[in-house]
DNA sequence: CCACACATAGCAAGCGCTTTCTACCGTGGG
DNA sequence: CCCACGGTAGAAAGCGCTTGCTATGTGTGG
């Protein structure tokens, strides 16, 4: 049937243990042997068992990356250059993983909690090297103490925990590091710019609220009014009417701008969530027969790439996905020292594009 | 240490055996025994050893989906639509796998064909219980051949092996079913569209030369030029003058659109590779002056979900992705019969936007 | 009232690999 | 010339789980 390291090793006239031996390289093999091993390895088209070989050495090289949502760039970059950094060694293709070469896979929990819970719990199961969480934890404190608990069996059973746009566990411990965005940075920067420009009515697109992401960027746009003591800043009324909530999607962006639009006729300027409901936002201003930024000035926030060739090129928050995304699979590789204290902040830069302009008149 | 299944049994006074059966629901067990195991199994937080029992079962839960670029929409439209699928059942996320559940992974390839081969071994060391390849393969003949061996010998294993907008494998047996998008048809009505609305001189901005669905897309475009009798149809230098290869970036389109511009004044239509590689070669015209459709037309591919927000929306040929991958779940999951032959077609819609209009004067 | 069928639970033999400990070989120093 | 030691290879004991087969009950029909 399928070919076993008994089969190599008899093919090779050794015994099994030598041939676990060349495989996995961390024990002196005279080079003969070796080639001898190697050829009948080649010869026979042997395939290591990973369930066997976990089993035994009671470790797996699987790396999970968990995203929200697979079709958003947002964590297809991220996740697209972590798992780079992990698989990107492995030049030699050889059967055997000499270095700690690992198989990184990423897992799309669609935002759910439950497949979240899911998903690590499967991991956990594989025996996972390590685990990379994605963009923004849910507000839900069960939830989130779920998750936490999770990842402190995952980390005390060895597993490597990284998060990665993601802001600290509650408990704090679990996690080997934590690289948050600047969310809240970013946001205050965007609508100080706006502010700069002139604007005072401004509408904000906002995301789910049950994300920890939208809160913090929400959070940077109300200080910035609040600092600048913009009309209506410190009134929440004011400001709950100025402010949508409404998933990552481009439908939420437009729909949420018709009512905007709808609600303050005053408006010169509205801020979204990210990028994608901002594209949104410029189709429903569009629509409705006004001229960005002429009329209505609209920013976004990650700057995908996309965000460049909107037309105007879109004003936004410049996250660094592929930077973080890199980083948090080498601190998952372990090739890079964890930041002090485990906590990293990313800085996220204004770009400053087209699509804001100050309000007419 | 950790807790094992004895461990379980011990708590809830049965054995091994009978734990295992409860966990996995496929052996008759007396309901007050399943509860007593359940409890035990709650109270001591118990996880599965995966590896373990992949190794006594001979099979394991992995199903892998093997991506070109994850950052990439188009892939993980699929990626995303498979993966729902898969993990899409179990509802009472509890311990035992009743069901098949299933642990979706999505391994990035980054087009690279000894990442793509180093997958698929890794994944037949994990015994995967399905692959998932998705996107087009390589024209490369030797890898091709490599490709389809590694995945008969997954075949053989007891892999389910789909593929997913790709054509069908060189030795045809191996996989379970090919669900090939009908890349010439849309390429072809895409661009008897171009020249019903009157465009004779029509650039063409194509993908990497390696790529089959490159090559497809641009065969559909040239049989409608042939059929057309455009002018110049049969000229293979003429043609190449207007077609320019380069990778599916936006990048690519804007170059190649600046250098066809440069190379063919009376240009009056791009179509472009895909949808990224359009929205670089709307800059390109824009950056030259001209307007999008009036001056000239640009034409893409895909129909991703930011299509419709370009300014002017463009004209595209919409891929059924969503449903796609989906379906491409289930025939890994054994939940949907393999088409007639293993073979299905899947349509592609010409999306006739805003981007294209017919040529000035 | 006994034998037999059916429903449950337990036993124990692996699954294929890793790894500790032991065995062996040749060699250079005492 | 012998012993100890560095360098290699092998034997064998699991790793934690699944599952075929056997054992034990509990009813039921004869």
């Amino acid at each position: 049937m399928t070919v076993t390291l008994a089969d190599v090793a008899a093919r090779a006239g050794v015994s099994p243990a030598t041939v676990s031996r060349v495989l996995n390289g961390n024990y002196p093999v005279a080079t003969a042997t070796r080639d001898r091993v190697l050829r009948a390895v080649d010869d026979l088209d042997y395939v290591l068992n990973g369930p066997a070989s976990s089993l035994a050495a009671a470790t797996s090289d699987l790396v999970g990356v968990l995203v929200n949502d697979i079709a958003d760039p947002f964590f297809g970059i991220m996740a697209g250059a972590a798992q780079t950094e992990i698989a990107g060694q492995d030049a030699a293709g050889g059967q055997g993983r000499s270095g700690g070469e690992k198989l990184a896979v990423v897992c799309n929990t669609g935002g759910s909690p439950e497949r979240e819970l899911t998903y690590l719990t499967l991991l956990q199961r594989q025996r996972a090297a390590a685990v990379i969480l994605t963009g923004g934890a849910l507000e839900d404190a069960e939830h989130g103490a779920a998750v936490a608990a999770k990842l402190g069996r995952l980390a005390a059973a060895g597993t490597r925990v990284v998060l990665c746009g993601r802001p600290p566990l509650p408990g704090g411990d679990a996690a080997l590091a934590a690289l948050a965005f600047d969310d809240r940075g970013g946001g205050r920067r965007l609508t100080e710019h706006l502010l700069a420009l002139g604007h005072r009515v401004i509408g904000y697109v906002a995301g789910p609220p049950e994300r920890t992401t939208t809160r913090h960027r929400l959070e940077g746009h109300r200080a910035a009014l609040l600092a600048a003591g913009a009309p209506g800043a410190g009134d929440a009324a004011a400001q709950d009417r100025l402010t949508l909530h409404g998933p990552y999607s481009r439908r939420s962006g437009y729909e949420a701008t018709l009512e905007l639009l709808r609600r303050e006729p005053a408006l010169t300027a509205v801020v979204a969530a990210n990028d994608t409901v901002a594209l949104g936002a410029c189709a429903a201003v569009r629509d409705q027969g006004l001229r960005i930024p002429q009329d209505v000035s609209v920013a976004g926030f990650d700057d995908l790439p996309f965000s460049v060739d909107a037309v105007p090129a879109l004003t936004t928050v410049r996250l660094p996905l592929q930077a973080a995304g890199a980083r948090a699979g080498r601190l998952a590789m372990g090739t890079e020292a964890p930041p002090p204290g485990g906590i990293a902040t990313i800085p996220a830069e204004l770009m400053v594009r087209a699509s804001t302009a100050p309000p007419r008149g």
